[in-house]
DNA sequence: CGCCTGCTTGAACGCTATCAAAAAACGTGG
DNA sequence: CCACGTTTTTTGATAGCGTTCAAGCAGGCG
């Protein structure tokens, strides 16, 4: 099901996510050679595995070295709204290795590969590392700020526009982590998992995609949906992607 | 208008929010030392004031040293979606600072004065004090954490649940911050703005606090709120308040 | 006193949920 | 490769929650 590999902590340094474009290489030798010690193993786990469950503790922190996650949380009557999608890079359980807390699940959307850290040496980090502590607060920063768009549009957008906007939300992440690209524009989702998403019911969900692919904007198909026209989508959901500045840092 | 004090950072040791209940002391003098340094200023400021603006670059970061704010995003038709709200100790502009993008505004809700730092000295502060970096990052993952709460509370409950959550989620983040207490139980809410937040209209908004206040759960007076019953409204909601831990970091 | 802001209420409309069911796609074992 | 159960997508009909439109009211302030 899920296999822990311990012990290949070797090659951070050509790590293959610091090979991607838009992705921070090393700062410094001596970077490199603490986060080769840092990471205490890997994990490699199939799509619907749970990597983190809501209320549990977990003596682990995770970068996402490949494939799609999300994180979500449920109401006791079932209730579900997915918080956010995870690409690689994104740290996994920031929450719980900082507050101490973890009030919402981490599920595989497609089989990953994770980078496992030792949430109690975190702080040595920040001792030792200023430049990855300034990075991990980065991470936290730019979470927030996905958030942030994310409840303006759950909260303030119509159905058609929350769809568009979660859709160019989506490719946009993709291609920019490399997990979309020309050749391959498939996104992993459901519909299931999208009205979760967007805080709408399946059906009405399932309708409004309709319209979307109506218009061409997007078509769906094996499970997931391509992205036809992202800058229609974009106009659609009056949302601008964010400029790219520097290459994003990562653990 | 508004009013900076440029000079008196004496005081950080014996500064207000240190003596506040749940809210943690310097860890050392050191740091108390540097915090003193890091510290350029005092802003003063009026209920209505934007504190940062969307879009706009700031050069400051800040911490509340008393009152209630709020934070926002709009869509260029009006819209506005109220993100999170603000209270004493927490960071405004931590976005701003780390990720160089300020994509929502920040406006007083009551007479506010903040603590002013100089966000291009943040990493100074990252090098030279671990602790206090960590701090900051447990302020971001404490921040995450609301939000995901809210989205939860925007997406899946429904406008009753959804207001009964807010008010409740108000009047413990304003009893945790000494804001409210037995004798001042009044939360300087307008229903425009609880709208705003719940994503709801404000007819829908004021018909639905209007169901609660009927409940005996809050009443509505003096341009505000008044909780009656706080175990009432989680109730309703579905919700825990976070149990306290440790005293809360702030800088 | 009159204006402005904020709260309240009623009525009609409509977006979205819910219910129900079927079609399509997928996975699996024979 | 086919049959069959399961998951996912699709569609239609009905109900209802929340929006919009339209007023009216109350309190604060110049």
């Amino acid at each position: 099901m899920e296999e822990t590999v311990k012990l290949p902590k070797t090659g951070c340094e050509s790590c293959s996510l610091r090979e991607l474009k838009g992705y921070r290489t090393f700062s410094s030798p001596a970077e490199a050679k603490f986060i080769a010690k840092f990471k205490s193993g890997e994990l490699n786990c199939e799509p619907g595995t749970t990597i983190a469950a809501e209320g549990s503790f977990s003596p682990h922190l995770f970068t996402v070295l490949d494939g799609w996650g999300f994180r979500y949380k449920t109401m006791e009557d079932g209730r579900r709204q997915v918080i956010n999608f995870i690409v690689p890079g994104d740290l996994v359980g920031l929450q719980g290795a900082i507050l101490d807390q973890m009030d919402h699940s981490v599920e595989a959307l497609t089989k990953m590969r994770l980078c496992i850290f030792e949430r109690d040496r975190v702080f040595s980090l920040f001792e030792k590392h200023a430049q990855l502590a300034f990075d991990i607060t980065w991470l936290a920063a730019r979470e927030e700020f996905m958030l942030d768009e994310h409840l303006l549009s759950v909260g303030r957008r119509t159905a058609l526009e929350r769809a568009a906007y979660l859709l160019a939300f989506l490719y946009e992440r993709g291609t920019a982590s490399g997990l979309i690209s020309p050749k391959k524009t498939h996104l992993p989702v459901t519909q299931d998992l999208i009205a979760d998403m967007l805080g709408l019911s399946l059906v009405h969900t399932n309708k409004t995609l309709r319209k979307l692919a109506d218009q061409k904007l997007i078509s769906w198909q094996d499970k997931g949906c391509n992205v036809l026209d992202q800058e229609g989508l974009c106009t659609v959901a009056e949302w601008t992607p964010p400029e790219e500045g520097e290459p994003r840092p990562f653990l």
